[in-house]
DNA sequence: GCTTAACCTGGACGC
DNA sequence: GCGTCCAGGTTAAGC
């Protein structure tokens, strides 16, 4: 990895007219946990192999989006898949307000806000660190684990750009930050993973949760190279019934791993957060209970029948509000 | 079928 | 400075 203090390529632009994308709240909203912002507001992080740098105007969820991909350059598709900007949100945002009201609220907040479409390996692998843990340990833990273990990702054009900021609405110059925390690595491929030392993720914070990644690993392995991408295929109760076979996925990551890489938008991962919104909004009387597999299943029922098939959509709304409201 | 304890770690908080 | 609590869960044992 060549750090690089000049400017490192064109930016190209996918329209967002039609397409409401708040670029800093779904980076940011507990879905993945290896993007970092520089000083100029460029968001830096890696896809599959693919390094990426995302830009849009702060606070416009209408803004366009200005994009590069690394090292090869043009990847439009695999901006637009991760980004999950297929999915036509102002109809979505009608039907949820239509069926609960005090969901304008939070639309509002975060307008724009989108699920991505994450590899699956990373998806599955980085929700294993999730556990009894918190947001930012998660980040450090899964950026060490990639430094450790993944392939790096070279950012570093051929053919350097003229490009300056002509008003306020243009991107600034395409300019990869000089610090460590901004070199990309590719995550872990699953056979890496499963011959892994143990001592080494624990030094990388993963604890006690360090031999079940390595566990997992070889579990996958013997499952054969294609069983987690072909879930992809399955229908949403098929592909989590298979997660959760699996020793130490319970329901919540499985739900997890299911709406944030293998597209399935109905799935509605029930954490602390999300049991607290729902007692409070749909289900009171399950308040006082515990979390057990039947009431687990009643929260999940009850965000499904209100939101549909884009239940996890809505959920991360008002998951991402409780997370701020507590932090603030 | 439900409750509880154990599992790592470090930041936040109270004293 | 130190002790305690808690954080986006899962599992297994005990009741």
């Amino acid at each position: 990895m060549v750090h690089r203090q000049e400017p490192v390529g064109d930016w190209e632009c996918t329209n967002c007219e039609n397409r409401p994308l708040n670029l800093g709240a779904t980076l940011t909203s507990g879905q993945a946990f290896r993007w970092r912002q520089d000083a100029a507001g460029i968001w830096w992080g890696a896809v599959g192999t693919s390094g990426l740098a995302l830009w849009q105007r702060s606070g416009d969820s209408r803004s366009p989006l200005f994009w590069q991909t690394f090292p090869q350059a043009g990847q439009r598709e695999l901006v637009e898949t991760y980004l999950g900007l297929e999915v036509p949100l102002v109809p979505l945002y009608q039907e949820w307000v239509s069926a609960e009201p005090r969901m304008q609220n939070a639309i509002e907040l975060y307008h724009g806000l989108r699920i991505l479409r994450q590899p699956p390996v990373e998806c599955f692998f980085a929700f294993q660190c999730a556990t009894c843990n918190t947001v930012v340990k998660i980040e450090r833990s899964v950026h060490r684990l990639a430094l450790r273990y993944g392939a790096p990702i070279e950012i570093d054009f051929p053919e350097s750009a003229e490009s300056g900021m002509t008003s306020r609405d243009d991107p600034p110059p395409l300019t990869l930050p000089d610090d460590p925390a901004f070199s990309f690595f590719a995550f872990p491929e699953i056979e890496t993973l499963a011959i892994a030392s143990e001592d080494a993720l624990r030094s990388d914070l993963w604890g006690y949760r360090a031999p079940r990644v390595i566990a997992l690993a070889k579990h996958l392995l013997a499952l054969g190279p294609d069983w987690l991408a072909n879930l992809h295929g399955q229908p949403y109760a098929r592909a989590k019934e298979a997660l959760v076979a699996l020793h130490g996925i319970g329901e919540k990551v499985a739900d997890c791993i299911c709406l944030f890489s293998l597209g399935k938008d109905e799935a509605t991962p029930v954490d602390t957060h999300v049991r607290q919104i729902a007692c409070s909004l749909f289900v009171p009387e399950l308040r006082d209970k515990s979390l057990t597999p039947r009431v687990y299943a009643a929260i999940s029922d009850a965000y499904q029948e209100r939101f549909g098939a884009y239940a996890g959509w809505a959920q991360q709304y008002l998951f991402l509000g409780a997370m701020r409201g507590k932090k603030a």
